[in-house]
DNA sequence: AACCGTTCCAACCGCATGTGG
DNA sequence: GCCACATGCGGTTGGAACGGT
C-alpha cells in the first residue's frame, strides 16, 4: 500500500494560480499567518487548492520579503562557491541570498549560472581545477578514462551539533548557519596550500563556512592525508594542523578574501 | 504570418525528515 | 520504538514567452 495523498486530487484545482487566488491566500496569510498548518489553509482561505501547493506559491512567489528580478555578481559568486562546497543543497544556498528562494536559486542555476560558469570555463575566465562542472565537461583531445573512478561519498559532511560564535573563527562561522563541515575526505588544498589557494574565491565559501575540497581532487587527497576529529571540528595531524588557528595560520587571502580575515 | 526550436520559471511530484501521540 | 501525519526539499515537467527562419 502506497503512501496516502495529501490532498483528494479530484477536488483541488491544480496549475497556474489567477491573480484572485494569490489575493485571497496573501489576504488569509497577512491576517491569520499559517497557523502552522498548511493542510487546513486553503479550506480556511477559501481556496480549492492543494496545502501543499499553498505553501509553495506564497514561499516562492507572494511572501513580501521575495525579490524578484535578476541575480547580482554576488549573487552569482555565492551560488558558485556554495554549489561548489555543498552541491545542490538549494535551500541552504538560498539561505545565504536575502530574498531568494530555493526554488529561484535551482532555476537560476540549472537555466543560466551553470551555462555561464561553463562559458566562462572554456575562455579561461575561471580556471578549470575551480570548476564545480569541470567534470561534466569533454576533455578532448584526449579519450575518456578506461575506467570511471568509484562514486565519492558526499562532503563535506555536516557536524549535526551546532556551534557558538566563540568556537570558530570568524571566517568560518555565520550564525545563521552555526555548523561546521567535518571534511570527509580531506580538501586537497591541505596537501599543498600554496600561498595562493586562497586568493581564488572559488576555494572559499563565500560567507566563510568552509574550504571546499574538488571532488575531481578528493579520491587523492584521502588517500595520503589523514584526518582526526578534534572536538567539533576536523583537523590535520599529518600536516601540522591540530586547531583551527594553526589551519587559518597557514594561509594567506589576497583580493576578495583580504575583507574575511580582516 | 506561421511555424518551430529554445529558454525560462512556476508548479508538481515523490521521497526524506520532523514531530506528536 | 512505532505509527501517522505534516512539512521540507530537490528533481522534474508543462507550458508560456521569446527568437529565429
Amino acid at each position: 500500500m502506497g503512501r496516502a495523498p495529501c490532498c483528494d486530487k479530484a477536488n483541488v484545482k491544480r496549475g497556474p494560480w489567477s491573480p484572485e487566488e494569490d489575493a485571497a491566500l496573501r489576504d488569509y496569510v497577512e491576517r491569520n499567518g499559517t497557523g502552522g498548518n498548511w493542510i487546513a489553509l486553503p479550506q480556511k482561505a477559501g481556496l480549492k487548492r492543494c496545502g501543499k501547493s499553498c505553501r509553495l506559491r506564497w514561499l516562492n512567489y507572494l511572501r513580501p520579503d521575495i525579490k524578484h528580478g535578476g541575480f547580482t555578481e554576488e549573487e552569482d559568486n555565492i551560488i558558485f562557491s556554495l554549489y561548489r562546497n555543498i552541491g545542490s543543497r538549494w535551500s541552504v544556498i538560498a539561505s545565504q541570498l536575502p530574498g531568494r528562494t530555493d526554488n529561484d536559486v535551482k532555476n537560476y542555476w540549472n537555466t543560466k549560472l551553470k551555462k555561464k560558469i561553463l562559458a566562462a570555463t572554456e575562455t579561461n575566465t575561471i580556471p578549470l581545477s575551480s570548476n564545480p562542472l569541470a567534470k561534466f565537461q569533454h576533455s578532448s583531445p584526449s579519450p575518456p578514462a578506461p575506467t570511471p573512478p568509484p562514486p565519492l561519498p558526499p562532503f563535506p559532511l555536516i557536524k549535526t551539533e551546532p556551534f557558538s560564535a566563540g568556537d570558530l573563527p570568524p571566517v568560518l562561522f555565520d550564525s545563521a548557519f552555526p555548523y561546521a563541515f567535518e571534511f570527509y575526505p580531506p580538501p586537497p588544498m591541505l596537501q599543498h596550500f600554496p600561498d595562493t589557494i586562497l586568493a581564488d574565491e572559488a576555494h572559499v565559501v563565500s560567507r566563510g563556512y568552509g574550504l571546499s575540497p574538488l571532488a575531481e581532487d578528493v579520491s587523492a587527497a584521502s588517500s595520503s592525508v589523514t584526518m582526526e576529529n578534534n572536538g567539533d571540528a576536523a583537523f590535520f595531524p599529518d600536516l601540522g594542523f591540530t586547531s583551527w588557528t594553526d589551519l587559518l595560520g597557514g594561509l594567506s587571502a589576497t583580493g576578495p578574501l583580504q575583507s574575511l580575515f580582516s
